[in-house]
DNA sequence: CGACCAATTCCTCATTCGTGGAAATGATAT
DNA sequence: ATATCATTTCCACGAATGAGGAATTGGTCG
């Protein structure tokens, strides 16, 4: 007599496969990147990735598996590191360091690559097996292949001092938001950082010189 | 006739004021500064800083009561800013970098003062209102009184470039542990340091000079 | 048309967390 | 001694979370 479970719920979507195309996964995806990289791995939730896509939680489970799962399908680097690092310094040691500065501001402001960027150092920060991860990748990806391009004293030093820098930028500027390193100009950052890059790969670590005035 | 409830279980404590000294709340303060600094404040967690104490998880809300207060109480600056700068620029502007490295890194060789900064910075990354609280101790506390000692242009950018190299040596060193970097001893940093700081506070960061060679 | 599979929704479970109530016990002051 | 207060224990609540079961619907292929 009474209507089988229909009007109960107003808002109740009908189940099943929706007609059309799908871009139930791409949309998780897409959000699932915003949400890890604002919030950090342990505060973004499933259900708020859901929310956020407009899908269903269970979908979440359904395509990635885990938690854990989905995080890596949202990281990309923009960039092949070996290659990019063969392409900067192919132009010789003259402006180097400003290729570095310039390569990195580039890859910064591309949103990809600053949500990536934000998005792995807070899952390093937050869970031990991204920061053993993140290890891992930057030295044998990162640090390791710029080392072996300078051929100087104390390589993986140099390289390492060169990421704890850029490192320290990403900090500053996206994720504290220090205002005079957020708004200065990607030009400003190059000019600033250049010299120090430069001192990072050729300088003589091991003397206390003056740095240019 | 039965005893009252006693024997039901033999694990547990009698309830009710200890007798001796009561060191509880410093023992919770200590533990919590341990665990804030090694987890982070999301991943540290009321039980566990009581299990690790050797304390019910009620006297935590007793003595801090919440979690947000107990981390204000944990977080202690080993030193006193303005102060600090003012000695360390009493010497003049000659070997003004390496004593701004040396003090860095010996607040960073002590256990507090490196609890302390992992502690703050794992905060930030995790928790909207710490990272807010650090930009206003960091800009207000460290950075501008910094800068107002810098007479040159840019003298908050001057700063802020070298907040973020110190944080990126934090995130490089204790969170990330980069091998180089970790395994650097105080002097090696300390020489290796020593010319950014100066070119950052004295260089002309509008001309992408050489820095050494 | 019928069989099969992928996509979608709803509901549930077990766990964990921060927080708080209430009672018990020792120390201390009167 | 008695009253008062701080300290301590056990227990519970409500919320949030990751994960999964089961049913329903639509596309696709025979």
């Amino acid at each position: 007599m009474k209507q089988p479970d229909i009007g109960q719920s107003p808002m109740a979507r009908a189940r099943g496969r929706r007609p059309g195309a799908a871009s139930t996964r791409e949309d998780i995806i897409e959000e699932a990147r915003r949400q890890f990289g604002e919030f950090g791995y342990r505060r973004t939730t499933m259900r708020g990735i859901a929310r956020g896509a407009g899908v269903d939680p269970r979908m979440i489970l359904h395509f990635f598996g885990s938690k854990q799962e989905l995080f890596a399908a949202t990281i990309e680097v923009p960039f092949e590191p070996e290659a990019a690092f063969e392409a900067l310094f192919a132009g010789g040691a003259v402006g180097i360091g400003q290729r570095i500065a310039e390569f990195i501001l580039s890859v910064l402001d591309d949103p990809r690559g600053q949500r990536t960027a934000t998005s792995v150092i807070r899952a390093a920060v937050s869970e031990p097996e991204a920061a053993a991860l993140v290890r891992v990748f930057l030295t044998q990806r990162m640090l390791l292949p710029l080392a072996r391009r300078v051929s100087h004293d104390h390589a993986e030093l140099r390289a390492s001092l060169i990421g704890a820098q850029v490192v320290g930028l990403i900090m500053a500027r996206y994720v504290v938001a220090l205002k005079p390193l957020s708004a200065a100009t990607h030009e400003d950052l190059v000019l600033a950082l250049t010299p120090v890059f430069e001192y990072y790969l050729f300088g003589d670590l091991a003397a206390a010189t003056a740095l240019g005035h």
